[in-house]
DNA sequence: CTGATGACAGTAC
DNA sequence: AGTACTGCCATCA
């Protein structure tokens, strides 16, 4: 089983307008501990993939990017498709991705 | 094998 | 709020 393959479909599994943090998709994907895995495996998408990347953030939801250029792009896509962020943190309450129940 | 590194997380000050 | 430190774990020189 490899581990990239359970992230990715793990992520592909949050809601448009839903997030997630690193640790939960690291959890929900079955693999706890390995939040530092998730962003190993996320770190090379684009816009052109169909994972969406843009939903994953750091604890508290902060954007935990960092090239400035890609993380500018995360929160753009993130407000495009209807979150609300605080700053420079996105608002977790009532945004979070609920791994039980999709949608 | 050892040490450094990193799209992390939690705690302490 | 910002910085520092520790725990964590896969990857790589």
């Amino acid at each position: 089983m490899i581990a990239r393959e359970l992230i990715l479909e793990t992520v592909m599994r949050i809601p448009e307008g839903r997030v997630a943090t690193y640790g939960q998709v690291a959890r929900a994907a079955g693999l706890p501990g390995r939040a530092r895995l998730v962003g190993k495996s996320l770190r090379g998408l684009g816009a052109e993939s169909i994972v969406p990347w843009q939903r994953v953030l750091g604890a508290g939801g902060r954007i935990s990017i960092p090239d400035a250029q890609t993380a500018r792009l995360q929160r753009d896509l993130l407000q495009d498709e209807g979150v609300r962020f605080s700053g420079k943190r996105v608002l977790l309450a009532g945004q979070l991705w609920d791994e039980g129940l999709d949608d």
